[in-house]
DNA sequence: AGGCATGTTACAGG
DNA sequence: ACCTGTAACATGCC
């Protein structure tokens, strides 16, 4: 479920929970992740500390010390699951409940660290990855940073930044935030959401937009990644609670997943359809998106 | 059986 | 080299 908001939730969880451990052992259950594990690095990691966790768009990096960085993205179904030295399961971030039997056979790599304490990446469809560098040289060239656009909730994006990118390029709003180059850490669920705000169709083409509309979508993306990162990010499944703390914002989607239901805003009561663009479905108002 | 699913990227064509 | 759109990756659930 891993949008920038889930992410950020999941970063900020696994600080309160592994930071300062040292790493005792790890264990490949499964190396054949989107990308091969190195199984050299990775099995280097025991002995070393987690000293410092960090979100790139929908990338974490856990320093390790030595200079040594884990990248870690969750592709689609990747998740991390915490154990404490009792055995007993708990959740990395607020937002998945385990079922144990069930997820063991999706557990693909396990850290042990001292006290029988476990991290354990989940991941079903394995489009996640974990890849290890030895030096920081190395993981500041890697390939997976050089083309992300800003980060949404700072200040380089902005109106004029939007504006200026935009400017003689002629694609749709929808692919346009979904484009990581563009910006970074959208995904389908979050890019209807706003266009949904904005009452901007999906397939509204770039050079159609005013802008008021630009503006719009610029404070309409941190709105509503910042609601859900306080809200602990979205689940469409394996959604439970545990401490009074879960991810509820997918309570919240107004648009995402709603096709057939009527248009939540006051005074319409117009059916949300659902489209494909570019390979991925978009849900919309007809009445209020134009 | 077939369609769908939160993401990224290799590739092809302009 | 840049821009854009498509398909593929692996797996499970309706």
């Amino acid at each position: 479920m891993p949008e920038l908001p889930e992410v950020e939730v999941v970063k900020r969880s696994l600080e309160k929970k592994i930071l300062n451990l040292r790493i005792k052992k790890v264990k490949i259950n499964d190396e054949n992740l989107r990308y091969k594990i190195d199984k050299d690095n990775i099995l280097k990691l025991a002995g070393k500390k987690i000293k410092k966790i960090e979100r790139r768009s929908k990338f974490l990096t856990f320093k390790i010390n030595n200079n040594v960085f884990m990248l870690v993205h969750l592709g689609m179904t990747g998740k991390f699951f915490f154990s404490n030295e009792l055995n007993k399961k708990f959740k990395t971030s607020f937002y998945y409940e385990i079922n144990e039997i069930k997820d063991l056979k999706h557990d693909r790599v396990i850290f042990f660290f001292e006290n029988k304490r476990k991290l354990i990446y989940n991941d079903v469809r394995k489009f996640g990855f974990i890849k290890v560098y030895k030096k920081k040289t190395e993981y500041l060239k890697n390939n997976h940073f050089k083309n992300l656009g800003p980060e949404p909730l700072k200040k380089d994006f902005n109106f004029n930044y939007f504006k200026t990118y935009i400017t003689n390029r002629n694609r749709c709003i929808k692919d346009t935030l979904m484009d990581q180059k563009c910006i970074s850490g959208l995904g389908n669920i979050y890019v209807n959401e706003i266009l949904f705000l904005c009452r901007i169709k999906p397939s509204r083409k770039l050079n159609k937009l005013k802008d008021f509309e630009i503006n719009k979508i610029v404070k309409n993306t941190k709105k509503v990644l910042k609601y859900s990162i306080k809200l602990g990010g979205s689940s469409i499944k394996n959604f439970s609670s545990d401490d009074g703390k879960k991810g509820i914002f997918q309570q919240h989607f107004k648009v995402y997943g709603r096709e057939g239901e009527k248009c939540s805003n006051t005074d319409c009561s117009t059916i949300i359809i659902r489209s494909i663009i570019s390979n991925r479905s978009s849900f919309f108002c007809k009445r209020c998106q134009k």
